[in-house]
DNA sequence: TTGCGTGCAAAGCCTTTGCAACGGT
DNA sequence: ACCGTTGCAAAGGCTTTGCACGCAA
């Protein structure tokens, strides 16, 4: 039930729920695993991805995002106000604080959000996904400073 | 230090900081105020608002929307794929739980995050907005189901 | 009088869609 | 051979921007 981080595995998940394993799928994978720690951007993948695949179109990076997004091994995310940005879901034990003031992004660890997570499943039958969150407010820096943005 | 929600204190607000209350801005509150318990997006506030003033501008709109937001009067919240919606930042005593599978908002009281804001001040020095959290996971109905949407 | 606010129209950014050719199984 | 996948190009949804006129303070 875990998903797999691994291009192989990846790509036989994609085949038994009858996709193809295509180059061009394995070389976005490829990138993926590249970028395991950041947050890459639907067009950051396809210009990394262009190193291999010159020709590769942004449409196809979409589709093959959606899928994996589809079979659950990656989560995507709206962080401030740019184009969403993609981590495989299982690697993301982390959650996101965006501040409303500067925009910055501070990660946290999901472990912090262990409690809140049993309170929302037994109050609203609710599963939190570890990997999905998107938290506004106002960091640190902001808060010390008196004025918003 | 907490915002008000009636249209002249607003206003009032909005001269103090250098604005100025025109017909058209009182009328983008009233409407504000009339969708107090909804989430308009901005196409919906426009469309209203024409009932008063048939010529208001989408951008018009969306350019007083962000002032108030730079106010701290209203938050705007994303939910799942579509437009921004927006509301008043004090009202909104909850948080949106967006279905991964179906796409269903559920509301959910801001009490149940209580500790969590604490936890983030704590660690993070990260004040949690009462108003701005869009959680993903998969809803009730979604997870006695097997499949993903 | 000063300069913010407004409508209009056009551009912008990110993403999706249609279609014919391609390629995995 | 079948049918999912791809590149290309165009459209699409939502939002922002430029500019000249109008109006609040």
């Amino acid at each position: 039930m875990t998903p797999p981080i691994e291009v192989a595995e990846i790509l036989s998940l994609v085949r038994a729920s009858g996709g193809r394993a295509t180059s061009t799928r394995r070389a976005i994978l490829e990138t993926l695993v590249a970028h395991t720690d950041a947050h890459p951007t639907a067009e950051r993948i396809v210009s990394t991805v262009r190193g291999a695949h010159p020709d590769i179109a942004e449409s196809t990076v979409y589709r093959f995002l959606d899928e994996l997004q589809r079979l659950g091994v990656v989560a995507h995310v709206r962080l401030g106000n740019g184009p969403v940005v993609y981590h495989f879901a299982e690697r993301a034990h982390h959650h996101h604080l965006v501040c409303d003031g500067c925009g910055a992004v501070v990660e946290v660890s999901a472990g912090a959000f262990d409690a809140l997570r049993r309170t929302l499943l037994a109050s609203h039958g609710f599963d939190l996904a570890v990997s999905h969150a998107t938290l506004g407010g106002r960091c640190a820096s902001c808060r010390s400073g008196s004025a918003p943005g």
